[in-house]
DNA sequence: GTTGGTTTTGCATACGCATGCAACAACCCA
DNA sequence: TGGGTTGTTGCATGCGTATGCAAAACCAAC
């Protein structure tokens, strides 16, 4: 069978087990091909294994044959051989924080981009993480990116299961899973001092949910710089990271400090929007004239021209290629040991903030892009 | 071994396959579960199959042994010879309109709900449709949900390949593919009466990319209906769907159009916020009062206070539930006959487009929920 | 105590591919 | 021309679970 090469002969057999058209009816699988290329089940394997060894003849029989059959190597079945899956898992909380999309649209593309499919995970309200677990293990899952509020415990359940992990915009001191972070310390601090610097006096401040691993560096950068400059301590409320939120948080904020507040920091941008629109609207008062308005995050409708909404970016594309790096990285070397990267977050000062003279701050213009 | 039932025995026993703690190392197998419980393998598949056959006290057994091992079954093993994976792919074109992420989200949620993990593709830039198949064919992709333009041969391969198939707010009249979308074209007739009796008479249209079947439904609907009342045809330019494509054309219509220019209506949201942003900046014309604007969608960002954007609603819930809905009654019963559902579109009429009487249209409040 | 019927259980095999091993061919240099 | 080397190829088996089939156990009524 492997002797006598007659080309002609076996591609114009009918195909013992293919049916008699390509694609007529079921599943067409290696032996199949094997059949028609005259080669061996392994053969075909080989061939459609890259860097593996074949003579060119025989691939180009096998994959000859390959294409009149229609034939796609079923990933399943060699994921069950291989023990991988060239899956990945991206576990988010909340798709309707802005933020979010944009750090799944990159994830995506890069993973795509390095052969890797994404096996979605979006946790509702803090639920079904263990469900998740059955999952990441049950698809053998080669790694998982999350960018959700997991405990240090279920992150180790993860990594007990030989499953790398790279949290985004997160660490445990005592679990071993690499980690990108944005610095939201520092740059909450750059924030402090620039809002500090141009002469706000009485600041409010809306901090995420409390179990916010972000939320709570934001606030801890932001409240420990201001009280660095001698500035009065804030007021804080605290709001789930919508617009409707900080919204509602603004009003609340307004009525606690009174006419002195002169300027409102949310932890994330969806918040500042809603903060934003709230002084404006309810509050009737003009920003930043009477008061002054920042976020985080840098997500695209901060830079509408509604809002032009001053805040402290996150780097996401750098972020992004970092987490996916990480994690190849570590899917082919799991000895590696875990790696935390930190990438400083950039303030962007846009309309909303008063400039350094006490008066609106400059237009940037579309020059400052990500 | 079935017979001595002395549990006490078994379940100090230490394990033979499995280490000597639980989750020690490597992977648990059925095969160690079933030894442990002193069962078959088969038994152990049995009993983690919903509907099977077991006996009390084997269900017990198989179960406290799977706790000790912390066994999970290995969904690609099971996947191989079911020839189901339990996955579905959602093909999403492009996640910066912000209507896809709300669509993804409900997907998600409602998958995981029926117990279904999502595998997702992000068609960059029209390019890698191809790839997707492979896909689709190589993970035995239970079904599909495409929110992309995919062609009718692109959709025809997946349903050559067995793998139902739901289109998201396209269909094909010669493709047998279910679909489900909103009536885009009773939608926008809906906007263009309620538009021309409050008195527009110079519109321009900002169209979406050209191969996209909801910006030509869009447009048919919305021109067909403004010929029909009478009123002078608009000017139309294309955009990508994107904000800064609709600030341009805005831009753009009112140079063609001159200050006879009255409303300016965007096949999505995301345009015609952006067109709102242009008219108030960039023009330096109110909306409504100089120029109405409305859109198409409803996305989150355009019920926010700074836009208030009139605009035609789709209800998401409904359609994605029907999506759903729609695939999973396919998987289970491939020869069921395509079924192509719409849905209508709810118009909402809110800040941005004047009122019947020529003046800006009341408030509505927070009254419209999707 | 026996028989017929109904679970319950184990056995063996299939799912589709990857891969270690051995057989083999081609090739090189002496 | 021969022995050694490199590179191909096929064979056989394993990955972990599901499932048809038959053996076994159970139950109930006679």
């Amino acid at each position: 069978m492997s002797k006598d090469a007659t080309p002609g002969r076996v591609a114009g057999d009918p195909g013992t087990r293919s049916g008699s058209r390509e694609r007529s009816t079921r599943k067409v699988t290696s032996y199949d091909v094997a059949h028609r290329a005259g080669v061996s089940q392994s053969g075909v394997s080989r061939v459609f294994k890259p860097g593996a060894s074949a003579s060119a003849a025989m691939r180009a029989r096998v994959l000859a044959a390959a294409d009149e059959l229609g034939y796609r190597p079923n990933a399943i079945a060699r994921s069950l051989t291989t023990g991988r899956s060239n899956m990945v898992g991206v576990i988010i909380s909340d798709l309707t924080n802005l933020y979010y999309p944009e750090v799944l649209s990159e994830l995506s593309a890069r993973f795509s981009g390095r052969g890797r499919r994404v096996l979605l995970f979006t946790l509702a309200r803090e639920a079904g993480v263990d469900s998740i677990l059955g999952d990441v293990v049950g698809y053998q899952l080669d790694g998982i990116v999350s960018a959700a509020r997991l405990s240090a415990g279920q992150v180790s359940d993860f990594l007990d299961r030989g499953c790398p992990v790279v949290l985004y915009n997160r660490s445990f001191d005592d679990v071993p899973a690499s980690s990108i972070c944005c610095d939201h310390v520092h740059g909450a601090r750059l924030l402090a001092t620039r809002m500090a610097e141009a002469g706000h006096r009485r600041f409010g401040f809306v901090a995420g949910p409390a179990d916010s691993f972000v939320s709570q560096e934001r606030t801890r950068g932001f409240l420990g710089r201001l009280a660095e400059m001698g500035v009065a301590e804030p007021a804080v409320v605290a709001g789930d990271y919508g617009y409707a939120s900080g919204h509602a948080a603004a009003r609340e904020l307004a009525r606690e400090a009174g006419p002195a507040l002169d300027a409102i920091v949310c932890a994330n941008d969806m918040m500042a929007l809603g903060a934003v629109d709230a002084v404006r609207g309810s509050l009737g008062r003009r920003v930043p004239r009477d008061i002054s308005i920042a976020g985080f995050d840098g997500i695209d409708p901060a830079r509408w021209d509604s809002y032009r909404l001053t805040t402290v970016r996150q780097p996401v594309r750098r972020m992004t290629q970092a987490a996916v790096e990480m994690l190849l990285d570590h899917m082919a070397d799991p000895s590696r040991a875990p790696e935390r990267r930190v990438i400083p977050g950039e303030l962007a000062v846009r309309a909303t903030v008063r400039g350094l003279d006490g008066r609106p701050a400059a237009e940037l213009g579309a020059a400052d892009a990500a």
